[in-house]
DNA sequence: ACCGTGACGGCGA
DNA sequence: TTCGCCGCCACGG
């Protein structure tokens, strides 16, 4: 649906994750502080069950050590696969250990 | 490089 | 409705 009843804590993971321009990705962290949350592990869990999964871009979103993370419940598997493969259709660029380039990184602290 | 602890929200029993 | 446990993490030792 498109008006699922969430928290506004969701609410605002969501809308600053849309705030990702494409071939840009963030972390965890930096969403965390961006909602005024100190555990980014709260923000994983509200994009695992993203209600909004291709409306809220949650593959743009990786770890703070530049890994990919999980993707939907999984840590690895065809679903981060994909995810890599999704950013990486989006302009975005991995080293060869699996990592995104800082310069993909989206600086949200202007 | 690896393991343990910290922190916060959501969901299940 | 309340308590407890888990989770797409982060960071320090």
């Amino acid at each position: 649906m498109l008006n699922p009843k969430i928290s506004e804590f969701q609410k605002k993971i969501y809308e600053t994750l849309q705030k990702v321009p494409k071939g840009k990705v963030t972390t965890y962290a930096t969403l965390a502080k961006a909602v005024g949350c100190g555990s980014c592990q709260a923000v994983g869990g509200a994009l695992k069950r993203n209600p909004f999964a291709p409306e809220v871009p949650c593959h743009r979103v990786v770890k703070s050590d530049l890994s990919l993370g999980g993707f939907f419940g999984e840590t690895s598997g065809p679903q981060i696969d994909k995810k890599k493969q999704l950013l990486i259709c989006e302009g975005v660029r991995f080293d060869q250990q699996g990592r995104v380039l800082k310069d993909c990184l989206w600086n949200a602290e202007y």
